[in-house]
DNA sequence: AGTGGCATTGCCTAAAACGCAAAGGAGAGG
DNA sequence: CCTCTCCTTTGCGTTTTAGGCAATGCCACT
């Protein structure tokens, strides 16, 4: 247990949303979860949480609290391991976050590359859209996120930003292929094939379309990138996004990035992050360390 | 409490050494000491101290959880002071610790300048030796540490680091006030004054003069830098030490630092540190990013 | 061998956590 | 408007855990 009981079942309640639903998840009696929060409450000397009649959700000083806890619990874990297993890098669990894009190919080549120098460290990955990604980091559901937005994030820590235009990709054959650089015009006159609403691709894209007037409809819209990439590499439609999605895909597969002169697409940011002030286990640590670094080269090829 | 008192009592014997000086210290039986301890090792699955016949000491698995300990209930501590005075800069509480050079004026200027900021912090600081003042931040005994050393240090935060040669200090009226670089021969021809032996200062001396062969005998040896000071400002007597040191002293009392021609004597490193891994309280870390500032200012000038 | 400084163990008391059941509140829906 | 449902909180008896005290064991030092 090392910390007090107390913490471990209020972030619970802080995730869950309610007693009755941590209570269920925890296999603990309601009140005796209702009297730890109370406990916590008369300690800190404020509430922590509003009671909503259907639920409880954190006040301004909850949310400190939890974060708190999370950073805490997540610590003690990750040293736990360190103890139970003298090597530095046997705490077996990389947990990535990150946007489709990156699922596919990148992540994936990196984790391989990852595994042949430490064969016994583990993967999770989720994937999801830009807004889930921060917040599984945030909350300390995943360790290590890497995803696009659009501003400056804060209640992150940033290990790398870099500026990550959405770009047009299509295939060798494809009548644009032989121009450089293509315009918001030159795709309206193409299919279109593009991720979901809630990727900053989409949002972006939409933006551009509003801003002179046109109307976007895509032919294609998934939330799998491997399916606007395999829809793109055997038509002439273009799909929507970026440079690091197709880098690295066997040769057959292969398509080509092209940059839009529209200045709007150009502000998306990629972004690899941590949770902020957080301690990482030394498997994260260094798979992190390795990530960066892949990524850097990735960016200038 | 927050968290469980095991850990509490964990980093205090740790601190003291033994079960007995722990008991003494939090005003509990040693045996209520002894069990929470045992039920630590219980639950990480290994010692985490080494029984010897006067106390106990951490074995390698402790450290790491003496490490995640204070690190958590420091952490705990600013959350909660942020939490009960919600605004952000009113945990007040700001502790220093700095080898005796930056005790003078350096570290006051930087406090004054903070305190019409914030009047409400207070601050506490410590001065000692370098190993000492890296002691403290380790454990978590003072927030900021400010001091010399030779080699890179881990186990620490580094948040700024920056060669900072030992420079002779003497007064304009000195012989030697007109040649902008001295040697070590010009220092064997005057009386010099020098802080006490754990240093950085005096090691480096000790080692320039050995190299040469000559012996080293300091008119003054004192373990206070404003001594050397005022030695110097009124008599030949040369004082060794940092540039910083003396850097916005009153003019009466002025002294001027010259560098000398020795290339051991260059290799000072000035380092500014946090402890590893620490969240720091808001009111330290706006007085971090000041202290920052005005040294990155004070190493121009 | 004896002594003093330590840590551990056994036993008992005090305090804290838990579970169950009942009570109190506040929308949702007929 | 009343009831139903889904919450949380409270009261009470039981169980678990922490604390204190005194006895024991260990080891070095004299």
């Amino acid at each position: 247990m090392l910390h007090g009981i107390a913490l471990k079942y209020f972030v619970e309640v802080a995730r869950c949303g309610s007693l009755a639903a941590a209570s269920e998840n925890l296999q603990v009696a309601v009140s005796a979860i209702s009297r730890q929060i109370s406990k916590l409450e008369q300690e800190t000397g404020t509430p922590l949480f509003e009671r909503l009649p259907r639920g409880m959700v954190l006040t301004e000083a909850g949310q400190l609290l939890a974060e708190h806890a999370r950073r805490t619990l997540l610590d003690a874990q990750s040293v736990l391991g360190e103890i139970s297993s003298r090597h530095a890098t046997s705490n077996g669990l990389v947990r990535l976050a990150c946007t489709d894009g990156f699922a596919h190919v990148f992540l994936p080549d990196v984790m391989m590359t990852y595994h042949r120098l430490y064969p016994q460290i583990r993967f999770v990955l989720q994937s999801g859209i830009p807004e889930q990604v921060r917040h599984w980091v945030e909350t300390g559901a995943a360790d290590i996120g890497l995803g696009f937005a659009m501003e400056n994030t804060h209640g992150i820590e940033l290990i790398l930003q870099s500026c990550a235009p959405v770009c047009a990709l299509l295939r060798p054959g494809h009548p644009l292929a032989g121009q450089a650089l293509l315009t918001l015009a030159d795709l309206t006159r193409f299919p279109l094939a593009i991720l979901e609403r809630g990727n900053t691709v989409r949002q972006l894209l939409e933006w551009s379309f509003a801003a002179q007037g046109k109307v976007f409809e895509p032919l294609l819209s998934s939330d799998h990138t491997s399916t606007l990439h395999r829809f793109a590499t055997h038509t002439d439609t273009i799909a929507l996004g970026s440079r690091l999605a197709i880098h690295g895909l066997p040769d057959g597969a292969s398509l080509l990035a092209k940059n839009i002169d529209e200045p709007l697409l150009q502000q998306r940011q990629l972004q690899l992050m941590t949770m902020k002030a957080r301690r990482l286990p030394a498997a994260v640590s260094t798979f992190l360390r390795l990530l960066e670094c892949q990524l850097q080269q990735a960016l200038q090829a």
